[in-house]
DNA sequence: GGTTACATGTAACTAGTTACATGATTAG
DNA sequence: CTAATCATGTAACTAGTTACATGTAACC
């Protein structure tokens, strides 16, 4: 799972563990997103060729808005200027994504649709996708989600226990809801492949 | 994880493992629930002390309706008589809670709320606990989610790609719903914690 | 002068999945 | 006769968490 995020990530510009962390904090809804598993991640990824790190040399792409963050790196830079140093204390390895790690990325974004989280990290990457692709991605997710809601509907829980009712009264909400969103975002995804290409998911 | 919904589904009565993954199939919302991880969990308990095991002998209380399985039972009863094999080839192994049992899930039922799949399976049980404990729970289940909406205010994800801001606009959605549900749940029980004990959450 | 943020890593642990092995019984 | 269901288990793997170790530098 860490793999697709991370490739995705280092998709939009080198970044070091520590930045990586941070934004992944962000992208995936809730789970932690630890060290623990970062950095362990990062030297596997670099082990199987599809990022290679260099120490320091952080050719960060400035996004277009200057965050907190970018204020604070802009003036470390002017501070710093010696050796391999960061701003603080340790050096900073930034990792790059390589050619086969775009190629195994694009792998991963396609696979599966079943499981939650990973569906969860495709749907926020899927831009690398062609037109075609992003829609299979997103019909597969919906045939997934009407598998589990015809399951549900064959063998109807019928607990006495009014708080587990209350439970799968809301599991089927939370489907429910869930589908009209992708149907949504299906909708538009065939919308803007015929007509008007460029213009992106509607959004009330 | 496994530990909270096998104690609190034997509370319900002995059962034995390939029965217990049944039922944990249906409470268990979203994952896979799998042999690999009941049996050696199982397998777990017992050598703490939590659970007891028998070869079959299965006292299990009859639901007040006979659901297919219960029938296929009755029907197996009659026809097998013979040592202590089953209905299909192999001896059940029937799992019986223990005193040590029933206080290590009382503990288990309280720990955390942060947890999604744990908080389920709290819910899940919550019929266990005394009414200000069930309380407590609902209480800091909200507070939690209350917290990551409050995150969410401060540092609001402001992506430009309209797959990652629909993500995020159905989180927020999702996290409304939730604490509506949440709302609903602890209005009722306050309600019947003063009026009328016994009636259960409302569910429109 | 203490807290927070920066920065990278390891080790031990928790939790669940997939695949396999084995074998009887029953329904179609 | 064959596919599905019942039944228990192991081994290897995937995925993430918590706690620890270590040290700098900026902020108040």
């Amino acid at each position: 799972m860490l793999d697709l995020a991370v490739l995705g990530l280092l998709k939009e510009g080198d970044l070091h563990g520590y930045e990586l962390n941070k934004r992944l904090k962000a992208l995936v809804g809730g789970y932690a997103t630890s060290f623990g598993a970062l950095y362990p991640a990062l030297a596997r990824l670099e082990r199987s060729g599809w990022v290679r790190s260099t120490a320091e040399a952080p050719a960060v792409e400035a996004p277009a808005v200057e965050t907190d963050d970018d204020a604070v790196a802009a003036r470390t830079r002017r501070n710093r200027r010696r050796s391999g140093r960061t701003k603080a204390g340790r050096t900073r390895k930034v990792y790059r994504i390589t050619q086969e790690g775009e190629s195994h990325f694009l792998e991963l974004l396609q696979e599966d649709a079943g499981n939650e989280r990973r569906f969860r990290l495709q749907l926020a990457f899927c831009r690398f996708l062609t037109p075609d692709r992003r829609l299979e991605l997103l019909e597969l997710r919906r045939a997934h989600l009407m598998s589990v809601q015809a399951k549900g509907r064959r063998d109807p829980e019928q607990s006495t226990d009014p708080y587990v009712r209350s439970l799968f009264q809301r599991d089927r909400e939370r489907l429910e809801h869930d589908l009209a969103w992708l149907d949504q975002l299906i909708a538009d995804e065939r919308r803007n492949q015929q007509g008007d290409p460029g213009a992106g998911p509607t959004h009330p």
